[in-house]
DNA sequence: CCTAATAAATGGAACGTTCCAATAAATCAA
DNA sequence: TTGATTTATTGGAACGTTCCATTTATTAGG
C-alpha cells in the first residue's frame, strides 16, 4: 500500500537524465540551469512523486527555516488571537511556523523547547509559561537561537520582549473607574508570579494614588486568571464589611467571571458594580453587557513579534529592541453611566 | 555571543574518550553499555552543551517521531479544546506534536501539509479546512503517512475518521425542541460544503418527519458558522410571515449569535424563542442564559484520534476503523420551560 | 581555426547520526 | 592452557542533501 522506498534526488536525476547536482540546482530555483533542462527535471520530479527531505538539506545547510511559536495556553482565545497574528506574517514570509502548546506548565515547556531545538529551529517566539525558571532559555541562548518573548516576560533576561503597555493600560482603566465616581476600587485576579501582574497592578496603584483614593480603599485580590477566578474574587470582595464598588480585572476572562457572578447575585453590572477588563478579546464586545476593556492590539503585537524574530534570523543576531505597544481603553457598557453623587445603589462612599 | 560550531557526537566521544558509536548507544539508552562508561559519556554531553540533531538521525532511521496536528481554526475554542485533548495523549506517549493552523484556507492547508511532509512527519491528525479538494491528501497517501481525520471528513476518502454522531445529536436536539411544543422549527447556520452540515441537517429533518412537523414548517437557513452568522439567521427568520419559534443551531457559536440578537430585539431567549446549540463548548454553560447544547465530548474525541494515529504509526499501516462518538443533549436554560398550549408569547401555532 | 570567456552541468566531499559487522576484553568449561 | 561464549566497544558505510571545484559545451573575438 505504501509506496516503495521514497524517491530521492538521485531518482529524479536518473529519470531526467541529468546529474543530482543539476536537480539540486533546479530545486533551489537557481538561474544557472537552462530552462529546458529545468523543465525536464521538474517533470521528472512530478513523475516520481518526490518529496523534498528538509532534514537532509538542513544537515548540509545548517539553517533550517523552521520557526516555532510556543504558546502558554492555546485554549485561551487571547493567545489564540496572538498566534494567528504571528502566523499571518510568517505565512507571507513563506515559512510555516509550528505551534506548540505548553499548557502553562514549565516542565512541558522544557520538553517543547528541547524538541524544537533538536528539530533545529531557526527562531522562536514564546509566550512563556507561568513559573518558568530563569534558566529555562539558557540552552537556546548558548546555541545562539533567536528568541523573542511576546506578551509575557521573565523577571530578568536578555531576551527581547514585545508587550503592551500594561502599566499605562491599568492606569487608564483605573482612572476611568475613579472618574465615574467610584471611591472604593479593587483589582481582581492574577497572581504575583507573573511580571505582567506587577505591571498592571502598578498602574492601578499609581492611578489610585494620583487621583486620591485612600490606601485602605484600594483592594487587591489575587486569583486565577479565568472566569472561575473572577467569580471567586467577586464573592470574597462582596463579603467584606466595606466592599468595593468597582473593579479592574487582570484580564477579560476574570471580568467575564465577575459579570456572571454579579448577575447570579441579582446585581446589575454597570449600575451596581462597575467592571473593566484587560486585553479586549473579541468576545468582550459581544458580552452582556458589553465589556469595557483595555485594548492591547493583540494581533498587532503578534505581527510585530513575528517580524522581529524574522529580522533577527536574517541578521543572525540574538538581540533586538524591546517594544512596548500602545494601549487604549475602549469604553462600553460594563461601567454604567457616571455615578455622580446621586447615591444610586445604596453603597455609600466616603469622599 | 553564539557558541562556536555546535557540538556533535564526535566531540562528545573525544571528550569522554570513547568512540562515537558508544555515544550513540548511550544516547539511545542501550543497555549494552557499561554503566560507568555511560555515566562518563553523559557527563561529557553536559559539558559540551550538546544538542541532539534529530534531522541527522532521521536521515539514517527513516522514522521521525514528529507528529502533526493540522487544525482548521485555532481561534475557535471548540477546535482549541480538541487540540488540547490530542496533545494530552501525545504528551504521555512522549512525543511533542506540532500544531499547524490552516485558518480554514485550503491553499494554506496545502502549504502546511507540504511542509509537514518535508519535515518527515510520522503521522498526522487533521481537521480539514472547508473546501478541501478531494486530492489534497493524495500525496500523503502515496507516501504512506498515517493520517486520521477528526471532527470533519471529506466526501469520499479512505482516510479513517473520528467524529461525533452528528445525525443522532441533531435528532435529539430537534426532538427536544418539538417536545417542548414547538411546531415551527428552524435549522440555523452552516454551509453545505461541509459534510458535517449534511449530517446534522439530516438528523434535524428526520426528527421533524418522525415527529410530525409539516415540511413547510421546517425552515433551514444556511449561514456563517459564527456568532455573526447566527445573528443574520435570526434576523432573516424573524422577518418571515410565519417565523419559527425555535432553532437548532449548527454549532454553539451560531447559537450565541442568536441569543445575542434575541436580546437586542428585546426578546427573551427561552421564553420567546428556544435555541439549542451543538458541540457544547465550555462557554455554553456560562452563557446568559446557559445554552442547551449537544455535547460531543470534544476532548475525548481528540484523545481517541491521537491514540488511533499512534497505533497506526506503530503498526505501520495507513488504515484504521472509523469511530463515531456518542453524543448527548445537555439541557440548560435556552429553551425555557415547556410551552404546552398556554399560548405564552403570542406566536400562535397550528398543531 | 585557435584561444579566451562564458554558460551549463557534474563529481565528490561533507553534514551528524545509526547500525551492522567486526574486534577486543572478560568469563567460562574443559 | 585453549577454545567457546558472553559482554563491551568500535570502525565504517549509509542516509539525502548542498556546494565547491571541475569539467564540458557554447559562444565570441581575433
Amino acid at each position: 500500500m505504501a509506496s516503495r522506498a521514497k524517491a530521492t534526488i538521485l531518482d529524479i536525476a536518473r529519470e531526467a537524465g541529468v546529474s543530482k547536482s543539476t536537480v539540486s540546482l533546479v530545486l533551489q530555483g537557481s538561474g544557472l540551469i537552462r530552462p529546458e533542462t529545468a523543465l525536464k527535471v521538474r517533470k521528472a520530479i512530478e513523475d516520481v512523486g518526490y518529496v523534498y527531505n528538509r532534514g537532509a538539506a538542513n544537515l548540509r545547510k545548517a539553517h533550517s527555516n523552521v520557526i516555532g511559536m510556543v504558546i502558554n495556553d492555546l485554549t485561551n482565545p487571547f493567545f489564540a488571537e496572538l498566534a494567528v497574528g504571528m502566523e499571518r506574517v510568517f505565512q507571507s514570509a513563506g515559512v510555516v511556523p509550528f505551534i506548540a502548546n505548553t499548557a502553562e506548565n514549565p516542565v512541558r515547556q522544557e520538553e517543547v523547547l528541547k524538541s524544537l531545538m533538536e528539530q533545529g529551529v531557526a527562531g522562536l517566539v514564546v509566550s512563556p509559561a507561568r513559573g518558568t525558571t530563569p534558566g529555562a532559555f539558557r540552552r537556546l541562548e548558548t546555541a545562539g537561537v533567536p528568541v523573542v518573548f511576546v506578551m509575557r516576560r521573565l523577571p530578568e533576561s536578555r531576551i527581547p520582549v514585545i508587550t503592551p503597555d500594561n502599566h499605562r493600560g491599568a492606569y487608564l482603566a483605573t482612572a476611568h473607574l475613579i472618574g465615574k465616581g467610584h471611591r472604593r476600587v479593587a483589582f481582581f485576579g492574577g497572581s504575583s508570579d507573573l511580571v505582567v501582574y506587577h505591571e498592571r497592578l502598578g498602574g492601578f496603584r499609581e492611578a489610585c494614588e494620583a487621583l486620591g483614593i485612600a490606601p485602605a480603599d484600594r483592594l487587591v485580590f489575587e486569583g486565577e486568571t479565568s472566569r472561575k477566578g473572577g467569580i471567586a474574587c467577586l464573592e470574597t470582595a462582596l463579603a467584606m464589611a466595606a466592599p468595593p464598588t468597582a473593579a479592574l480585572c487582570f484580564n477579560d476572562a476574570v471580568a467575564f467571571g465577575v459579570l456572571l457572578a454579579l448577575r447570579k447575585r441579582g446585581l446589575e453590572p454597570g449600575a451596581d458594580f462597575a467592571v473593566v477588563g484587560f486585553d479586549d478579546v473579541a468576545e468582550a464586545e459581544h458580552y452582556m453587557p458589553a465589556l469595557t476593556s483595555v485594548a492591547v492590539n493583540t494581533a498587532g503585537l503578534g505581527e510585530r513579534a513575528a517580524h522581529v524574530v524574522l529580522k533577527m534570523i536574517q541578521s543572525r543576531t540574538t538581540r533586538a529592541e524591546d517594544h512596548i505597544g500602545a494601549v487604549n481603553l475602549v469604553v462600553r457598557e460594563s461601567c454604567g453611566p457616571d455615578r455622580k453623587e446621586h447615591g444610586c445603589a445604596g453603597m455609600g462612599d466616603a469622599a
